[in-house]
DNA sequence: CGTCTTCCTTACGTTCGCGTCAACTTGTGC
DNA sequence: GCACAAGTTGACGCGAACGTAAGGAAGACG
């Protein structure tokens, strides 16, 4: 059971990334390939963390934030104290990522706002245009 | 008419930022303070703008990035063509929001499921060590 | 066997977003 | 008038997140 396992460059394809940031997140301790010999071969769950980590990116998280955010998505600790930790390291994340939609909101409100107010002057400069 | 001017260190207070960062956001074209004499002042507007930047920058949003937003919350040019060049970076920047948003909703559901289960883990454990 | 391609490690370079001095001007109190 | 606080302009530094070039190993192929 091989589990779909993947070169480099065919993760590169995949997720639209290059060697060096793969190469880098594992640097950084955010994804753990197999080696064959010297290359690596990427499986499933390194794709989901991959997954985890572009999107975290998108929302403005750093490599460390999302490093914490992954060690909360797998088991890790097989303590309580341990599983406790990484549980308040989850709620905190949701707390930052619930404020952070919360206000993505708003903005997105003004920004609509913003956007039919454009449209008015524009449909008003046209109009003025076209009645010269 | 004051229009409630603030010296930047009243600015660095209000919005907890550092002299550093309002400067280097003005060499950036970010803000645009009147100065008396040498010394910098901040009205409603700047405030306003600064407000801006700092929820953009919460969202992941760089400063350039968030430079073209305030372009489109600030009138700018009184041509046509700009007003519509403009309207459509607003739109961009929409769009890039809304998706932000959608992918942020799914994330927080997904979050919140770790945590239900991680929660259940838990409670297991302790349940566990309470009947032992 | 030599060559090609793909991957590897090492290491220095780059951009962004400021932090941190250093040295100078400018009101402000006493 | 003179110290002192607050502000100013460079200029260099720094951590994050990679880019990029140099040199080497290792399997595939004719």
């Amino acid at each position: 059971m091989q589990d779909e396992l993947m070169t480099i460059r065919e993760m590169c394809d995949a997720f639209d990334v290059t060697p060096r940031t793969l190469r880098f997140y594992e640097s950084r301790e955010l994804i753990f390939p197999e080696r064959r010999g010297q290359r690596r071969l990427y499986d499933r769950r390194d794709r989901a963390r991959l997954t985890l980590i572009l999107r975290g990116k998108r929302f403005g998280f750093s490599l460390e934030q999302i490093r914490q955010l992954l060690e909360f998505y797998e088991p890790g600790g097989d303590n309580l104290h341990q599983i406790v930790a990484t549980l308040n390291i989850g709620r905190d994340r949701l707390g930052d990522m619930e404020r952070q939609y919360a206000e993505l909101g708003e903005a997105i409100q003004d920004l609509k706002a913003q956007i039919v107010e454009a449209e008015a002057r524009i449909a008003a400069m046209t109009r003025d245009t076209h009645e010269d």
